[in-house]
DNA sequence: ATGCATGAGCC
DNA sequence: GCTCATGCATA
């Protein structure tokens, strides 16, 4: 009772079309919903495991911005109509959102690798040579930084009048990583792991600067639609289900294969269902983990420290990649609370029942100590 | 703003 | 199969 679409993919319903791109063919609909099932029992994977166009892969370099449709708009960018801010606070009557893109055809600031975001290091995050004197570090942001960052990035975003995605697709043009309004989004929540948050700190600065210096948009907007792979509908867990989903989250968070199709069976919800909801459940943990924080407000990494890690077991994932905190070690004060201006809305489902198990310890973080595989 | 999903990289 | 970065779709 609890799936919505127990086949798989189900097309998708054409009101669902959110941001189309103004100047988008009038039939670029849903792509999936056009493709016929040819496996009607699995959503992507049967379909085309590599697809060229992958909007997912990120088109790391600016390729996309030569997918644009050549058209001569250097004004072409219109403000988002639907955006509440774009009107908002532009004190100045003058609007910002117009401009001659200096730099916009793919140029690439020579400070920037648009391919390898990636290998980004919190620690190294500029070439030596580039050493500016800005006001702000780059090398290695304390999580005060970054918060404090991130809400005055917001805070100028929305002075500037942008919306979360249409910085996105700024980064996009200017540095060639196009990132959704919901990695902006979380950014400004920061609701991104400590490394990710510094990968994309230096960028975001750098379009804040940009931004304000040009007052303007030096953005042609572009969308490229969402083409090609297919996408399982979302699954729409069942608040019950969802219940017995932490519950056993809590007792383990890293169930094994057979614990989870079992799991999966007594709650009638798809293997594949769970084990994703494992991880996004881990994952969401890694970041929500309460501030564990010292006696003097000093922090633990609650990250899982890899460094301190005793004894992995092979199924567990210690942090491969560098994720090496920064000196300051402060990780995720970040909480809903503390960052969202807005109180507005205290996320229900956010607040796990955490007391339950463990009113006395992280549970999560002892459980990511304790590997739990086999 | 956030839940569920995808895919790369790694083990 | 896991983590992690990221995003579509949706509440």
């Amino acid at each position: 009772m609890n799936i919505v679409n127990p086949q798989g993919y189900v097309p998708r319903e054409p009101h669902e079309m959110k941001y189309m791109p103004q100047h988008q063919g009038p039939m670029t609909h849903n792509p999936w919903v056009s493709i016929p099932p040819s496996e009607p029992s699995h959503w992507t994977s049967a379909m085309h495991p590599h697809a060229g166009l992958h909007q997912d892969i990120k088109p790391q370099t600016s390729d996309m911005l030569h997918h644009r449709t050549p058209h001569p708009m250097t004004h072409g960018w219109q403000p988002p109509v639907s955006s509440p801010y774009n009107l908002a606070t532009s004190s100045n009557g003058s609007s910002p959102l117009t401009h001659p893109a200096a730099y916009m055809n793919g140029m690439l600031p020579p400070q920037m690798h648009p391919g390898h975001l990636r290998d980004f290091q919190c620690e190294s995050p500029v070439t030596p040579d580039h050493h500016v004197h800005h006001d702000h570090e780059e090398e290695a942001p304390t999580s005060d930084d970054l918060e404090a960052f991130a809400k005055s990035f917001k805070q100028r975003r929305i002075k500037l009048g942008f919306t979360q995605a249409d910085v996105g697709l700024a980064l996009g043009t200017l540095y060639g990583n196009v990132f959704s309004q919901t990695t902006i989004c979380r950014f400004e929540a920061l609701q991104l792991s400590f490394k990710n948050m510094c990968k994309l700190k230096p960028l975001l600065q750098k379009w804040l600067e940009e931004a304000d210096s040009t007052t303007g948009s030096p953005t042609s907007i572009d969308k490229i639609a969402a083409q090609g792979r297919k996408r399982k509908k979302r699954t729409s867990i069942e608040v019950s289900v969802k219940g017995a989903l932490e519950q056993h989250f809590h007792k383990q968070p890293k169930p094994s294969a057979q614990e989870i199709t079992q799991l999966a069976d007594s709650l009638q919800l798809e293997k594949e269902v769970v084990r994703v909801w494992f991880c996004n459940r881990r994952q969401k943990e890694k970041r929500m983990t309460p501030p564990v924080l010292g006696p003097n407000g000093e922090q633990l990494p609650n990250n899982a420290s890899p460094g301190q890690q005793m004894t992995p077991t092979p199924g567990d994932y210690i942090q491969p990649r560098s994720v090496e905190m920064p000196r300051e070690l402060k990780y995720p004060a970040f909480t809903h609370q503390t960052m969202h201006g807005s109180p507005t809305h205290l996320p229900s489902q956010h607040s796990p029942p955490g007391p339950i198990l463990s009113p006395q310890m992280p549970t999560h973080s002892v459980a990511q100590s304790l590997s739990v595989s086999h």
